[in-house]
DNA sequence: TCGAATAATGTGCATATACACTTTAATCAT
DNA sequence: ATGATTAAAGTGTATATGCACATTATTCGA
């Protein structure tokens, strides 16, 4: 059917599967491992704008952090300025699990290139780059 | 990042919330309204095939079922020939349920096309499409 | 300065997703 | 015919997703 949701949520899962195969040894699944490179990308951030990086509801990425912190990755700490805020920053043992990954995460990259052709991933990409940037508007009302 | 996945989920997360919101009044998600589709368009339906019609696991369809049986809109009954088999049917409420959401559905695409423009949602439908086809294989195995 | 509005975060609940394992029934080879 | 294999489906567990609501702390206006 051409229904961009149904097309998007198909397309999510198929290549959420393709990363996950290829990345399994890392013991990080895709969502993690994109977490953790936000967080390295951002140094100590807190929930709510790194939320907005990845086009998040805050809430999701509050759960979402749990299992990484809870397996040492990343540390979550009061800040010091604001008692309401909290930092989230890649600890020394993420760092190290995302050195594991990243050449798994090329091998899927090269996969996935492979499978589509150079050209149509990046139209692809700067199209869903759109979608994200034009849709995700409304997360700012 | 320039990650396949990480788009394709942010993407994913942008272009569903914009579905739910329009949708909402149908009392419809947008997953469980392309279910009913997919189901009324394959008549009665074993869950395997109906997964695979999804790119969907099997066992998550079965539990994405559940709420919509649960309210009347589809029906899940044994097979009359095989007795491990299950026939996946619309309900006439399902498809009277159907009939509210359409109209909202078709406000959720024409909203989408003018985000994207007719030519890049075009070409985007088809890209996802190609995710799809070549990636989805390995379930197959 | 103190009450109201705002901001940052967390919880309860429900759906979405899929792997590993299990159960039940059909099919197939000998 | 019967034991082995295959096929269809369900369950247990864990992560992913987000809305409605609650909590706590900051900020701001009178």
């Amino acid at each position: 059917m051409r229904c961009a949701v149904l097309n998007l949520r198909k397309a999510s899962r198929v290549m959420t599967r393709l990363y996950e195969d290829i990345m399994k040894p890392s013991g990080l699944l895709p969502t993690q491992f994109s977490l953790l490179v936000a967080v390295r990308a951002r140094g100590p951030v807190g929930i709510t704008r790194l939320a907005e990086a990845l086009s998040m509801d805050r809430t999701t990425l509050t759960r979402n952090l749990r299992p990484l912190a809870r397996e040492g990755l990343l540390t979550i700490e009061r800040a010091s300025g604001d008692r309401r805020a909290r930092q989230v920053s890649l600890s020394d043992a993420g760092l190290a699990r995302l050195e594991v990954a990243l050449p798994l995460w090329r091998e899927a990259q090269r996969r996935t290139a492979e499978l589509l052709g150079e050209a149509r991933l990046d139209r692809l990409l700067g199209d869903l780059r759109a979608v994200v940037e034009r849709g995700g508007e409304r997360i700012a009302e």
